[in-house]
DNA sequence: TGCCAACGATGACAAAAGTCGATGTTTTAG
DNA sequence: CTAAAACATCGACTTTTGTCATCGTTGGCA
């Protein structure tokens, strides 16, 4: 499982990097079932996760445990509510695994330990820290702007596999519609 | 003006900071009249300012002229678009001022070298980035579940000055809502 | 395997949000 | 200072979105 983080850091960093088996020793492989929660909102978050295999929702609810999915995210990417790892405060989100999982997982203490001592982990750092910011922006003034049917338009544009992949409920939440005006407007194309 | 900016960054970082001086010789300082355009999408970003004094909004538009506007951003805190001037890519968002302002700006090649040779800096630049993560991540869950009505009871909790400081168009823009719709639900309040 | 809970689809209706045109008021360049 | 443009509000109307109840299907777990 180790092998494929590897390769990602490879892709992205280049072949010449220092220490590459020392930071790669401090990730835990973890194999999850469904539905586990990895975060909890209002817990301070100990891991960041590197996703080999599997699908993580995060997302945050309210009072009346109504749930908004920020994102949706798939093997070959990382995930963790980076608010919390970072400063150590209580998360504002939750992480959930939608599919058995396989991931590796980086403790605070660990992460930390690296991004001082270790330059090149510091871009990985700063990588995973602009690639959320992007993501986050882009999503804003994406959906700010589109009607609930140009959301589901962009979905299947840009996500297709999301929808066979999990269930309709989940991805009306993340398109910030109600599940059944995403029933029937789906239909309708 | 650039005081404004030492104590800023004093504020955060302690008062035992190296180079400071040798920092703060890289901002310019620029005063602008309102309506100007700093940062144009399909355009390189090619500096990070400080805002001393005034008003920014960062936006997009779409073909037909539609804008949707991310941010409203005050004296005191950093604006960019940070994923072009980060990249060299163009940028997919705008930034104007509302106001005349008075900012102080880094153009990108002196915050490069700034962010590889002065340890103290790349603190800062890590700030500015998670603190733009955060509020994004913010951003994205609180509007996508809030109603029109929701989201002006919010702005009047956690921006009032906001509201008589810009436009009511703008507003209306930056909570993702129809002008006319703002300005009927506002004046049932 | 079989049962129960969760899921997905749909019709009827209610509520919210958007559109458009008209009108009076502010702003702002010149 | 003034004319033109942009802005704010409002009523009437349309469209979109949400709500609720129902019903058949699916799938996960004992």
């Amino acid at each position: 499982m180790i092998a494929i983080l590897r390769q990602h850091i490879i892709d992205r960093l280049g072949n010449d990097i220092d220490n590459l088996d020392l930071v790669l020793s401090h990730f835990e492989p973890v194999k999850t079932k469904r539905n586990q929660i990895l975060v909890a909102q209002g817990e301070v978050c100990q891991y960041v996760y590197f996703i080999a295999k599997g699908c993580l929702q995060v997302y945050t609810y309210d009072q009346e445990a109504n749930e908004t999915t920020r994102d949706i995210v798939i093997e070959g990417t990382w995930c963790s509510e980076l608010s919390s790892f970072g400063t150590g405060n209580p998360a504002t989100e939750n992480i959930r695994t939608i599919e058995p999982c396989e991931l590796l997982a980086i403790d605070r203490q660990s992460f930390k330990k690296l991004v001082e001592s270790v330059p090149q982990f510091d871009k990985v750092y700063k990588q995973i820290l602009e690639a959320s910011y992007n993501n986050s922006v882009y999503r804003i003034n994406t959906f700010m702007t589109l009607t609930a049917l140009e959301r589901i338009k962009w979905l299947m544009q840009f996500r297709p596999k999301l929808m066979t992949r999990v269930s309709s409920k989940l991805i009306a939440s993340y398109l910030g519609i109600n599940k059944d005006v995403y029933s029937r407007l789906k239909a309708k194309l």
